[in-house]
DNA sequence: CGTGCACTTGATTGAAGTCAAGCGCTGTGG
DNA sequence: CCACAGCGCTTGACTTCAATCAAGTGCACG
């Protein structure tokens, strides 16, 4: 997976100067404060947030009103929200900040303006679809395959950094496990 | 998530003509019996199969030796292990016939070649990358929010079709519940 | 010095898994 | 043509994992 990630960097490095400078054109630096939201349901995802400081997650809110956590958004992360940002229809998802964040936000239209000059963005947009995709058939895999106590394990394992920096809370959502069992598989290690 | 579909349908329609006969050229027809499988494990996955007749599955065995199964394939559905296509790595997946299939093959290295000729094709494969990751979320949202029986009826309510040509046993696993709870479930609606 | 929030710990309940037996087809060989 | 073997599914009894409900701890901040 990992891989992956580093083919995407390579590309970016290896991206033609106009293609480059016209990409960098349409990006604007923006900050949120510490539980501000980017995006919001109902809302259309315009814009796509890449995270050059801070921590940030994704959430729903069940039926049952329960807050769901989808992904964390750490460095060099694209905060989106998939579905409303590849259809342009109001989604259902919040964009929020855990912390203080810095990103860069390119404007849905100015991008897919650049795809049709620069066929190369297309290919870093495929590029970044599939590994997307991929992450989330690994993730679907986990909670097919693994129980509460295995998948806290692998998220220890392959992220570490997310149990130090986000609260446990959000953690435990995030896995599909209730707070308390999150805290007795904690203790149990 | 259908006008996603139509969308696609719809670009394939308006794709020109040359492109769309070079596609043709390299597409093969092939058929392949009850039982067979068009991938294993270990293999890299170097060819896509559209079904054109018949029903396919994809599923993998966990260490405990069970096994699950990831996806169903229908009529005009793209069957490929999706990691083991983009990275053209060994996969650990099976794609296997439940009937009788037909299915139009296209190698992975033709098509490659064919997206540098013609950027339309680069569209398609995005589009059908972003269609497959919004049906990954919206399984994942599925194992998130709802219990077996929920899982059940939105399978009922959102492709009646599995129900009646699938086996049990791969629907339970699909869904990610034991056969006997299954049995259960349906006993009781 | 409280008040609130993040987390822990305990007791109980409930959903779904496992193990085991049985039913009803279908298909094959004596 | 019947018999029985095998497979797909059901049903029952029991167990287990994790959710819920309910207190309680400890720290941070006004």
């Amino acid at each position: 997976m990992t891989s992956h990630l580093a083919q995407i960097n390579d590309f970016l490095a290896r991206l033609d100067g106009e293609a480059k400078a016209s990409l960098d054109r349409v990006m604007m630096r923006r900050a949120f404060g510490r539980g501000e939201y980017l995006l919001r349901p109902d809302e259309i995802c315009r814009r796509s947030f890449l995270i050059v400081e801070g921590i940030a997650r994704k959430f729903y809110i069940t039926e049952a009103g329960k807050e769901i956590t989808t992904k964390f958004y750490f460095e060099n992360d694209l905060a989106i929200s998939f579905q409303s940002y590849t259809l342009q229809k109001p989604g259902s998802e919040f964009i929020q900040a855990l912390e203080n964040v810095v990103v860069t936000v390119t404007d849905y239209e100015a991008f897919q303006n650049l795809k049709k000059d620069f066929p190369q963005l297309l290919e870093l947009d495929l590029m970044m679809v599939e590994y997307y995709a991929m992450w989330l058939e690994e993730r679907l895999l986990q909670f097919h395959s693994l129980d509460a106590a295995g998948r806290y394990r692998r998220l220890l394992k392959d992220y570490p950094q997310f149990v130090q920096k986000v609260q446990l809370t959000h953690i435990a959502s995030y896995l599909g496990i209730s707070l308390e069992t999150l805290s007795r598989i904690r203790a149990k290690i």
